[in-house]
DNA sequence: AAATCGGGGTG
DNA sequence: CACCCAGATTT
């Protein structure tokens, strides 16, 4: 009963219904359509974990910045990591913008159009080769993504399908003429229908074949992975000021928000002490700002002093004119904390 | 195999 | 609130 799709005829009636839909009903996206290779990737890079709504806001203006894989390599990471601010998991961005200078100087600016050339780029994994590869260039090979899984892991009534049978069944049903489309068909059929908690089975243009289906699992394909409760943190920044120039930090290449700008975490005299300035007048405590992360649930503790002077501080500090704060690439609750600090000087000066 | 790494949309 | 998204990388 679980074998439907077992037989070569079974997998062609699945692709030859599913294309038809997927020709009939696809969004309308940005990317579709497209062809050169270096958006292709731009897109799904930006698409890893990401929903594609989101994704509609970055791609457009990301390309007018970066056209092209020679200019993304020759951006200063503060630019790419602006262009990519607010988008999350930031060292996707880094590794764009690392692989781009691996395109440029080892592949004479041509995007690799085979699976294993476009894996060793930085920050490309099975699922972004295999949708490159197979979009871009024609290549035919599968994409495994959370989209697929699900689907997979319902057509098959699989609950625990590993990544190794995943990448086994897909390829085996990768349409040989339109690898591409499949794909994304393929895809497009998860994010739209056979969505997570209740599938819409009554539109599904493969239900017949769905052996999840048959045997009334499908709200439980693929089961649940167990989940691990958040880390608690209650983080003490500070909000040094003189004149009109605020400090800000460059937090670690790696780690949760490598990369970004960010204030500095402490108390503001140790913060002070740090960089070698001192306090002047009273120390303002700011509104809690509380933002969570995936497995992070923390509390910004921001408070706010003036100081005598602003002193050269270490490489990873910089004294930054307000005006110039939202040129550099600030992290979501960043923002809101600088959110708090602006409207209780607003509300002093009035 | 499990942890790390953002942010936001949705029921 | 929980869940999870066109995942990659490290441990």
């Amino acid at each position: 009963m679980k074998a439907r799709l077992t037989t070569p005829g079974a997998r062609s009636r699945l692709r030859t219904r599913l294309l038809a839909h997927y020709d009939r009903e696809a969004r309308d996206l940005p990317w579709r359509g497209e062809t050169d290779p270096y958006r292709i990737w731009v897109s799904e890079v930006m698409l890893q974990q990401t929903r594609v709504e989101t994704v509609t806001r970055y791609y457009g203006p990301w390309l007018r910045q970066f056209p092209d894989v020679e200019s993304l390599a020759d951006a200063s990471e503060d630019r790419v990591l602006k262009a990519w601010e607010g988008l999350g998991y930031y060292r996707r961005a880094r590794s764009l913008h690392r692989a781009a200078a691996v395109v440029r100087d080892r592949h004479g600016g041509v995007v690799p159009s085979d699976p294993a050339g476009l894996l060793d780029l930085p920050g490309v994994g099975a699922y972004t080769a295999g949708a490159v590869a197979s979009i871009a260039f024609g290549v035919v090979t599968p994409a495994v993504d959370g989209n697929v899984k699900r689907v997979l892991s319902r057509l098959y009534d699989e609950p625990k399908p590993t990544p190794r049978w995943l990448e086994e069944r897909a390829a085996e049903l990768v349409e040989p003429r339109r690898p591409g489309d499949w794909n994304q068909a393929l895809m497009e059929l998860g994010a739209t229908i056979c969505v997570p908690r209740v599938p819409r089975c009554e539109r599904c243009p493969v239900a017949e074949l769905c052996a999840a289906r048959a045997a009334g699992t499908e709200q439980d394909r693929p089961a649940a992975a167990r989940k691990k409760p958040a880390r608690v943190l209650r983080i003490s920044v500070a909000l040094l000021y003189a004149d009109d120039r605020l400090l800000l930090h460059r937090r670690p290449s790696d780690g949760l928000l490598g990369g970004m700008w960010a204030f500095p975490e402490g108390d503001v005299d140790e913060v002070a002490g740090r960089v070698g300035a001192r306090l002047v007048g009273d120390v303002t405590a700011l509104d809690e700002v509380r933002h969570r992360f995936t497995h992070i649930d923390a509390t910004y503790l921001p408070a706010a002093s003036r100081v005598d002077s602003t002193p050269t501080p270490p490489d990873d500090h910089r004294w930054v004119a307000l005006r110039d704060v939202e040129g550099l690439a600030l992290p979501v609750a960043q923002q809101r904390i600088l959110g708090q600090w602006t409207s209780s000087r607003e509300s002093e000066g009035a």
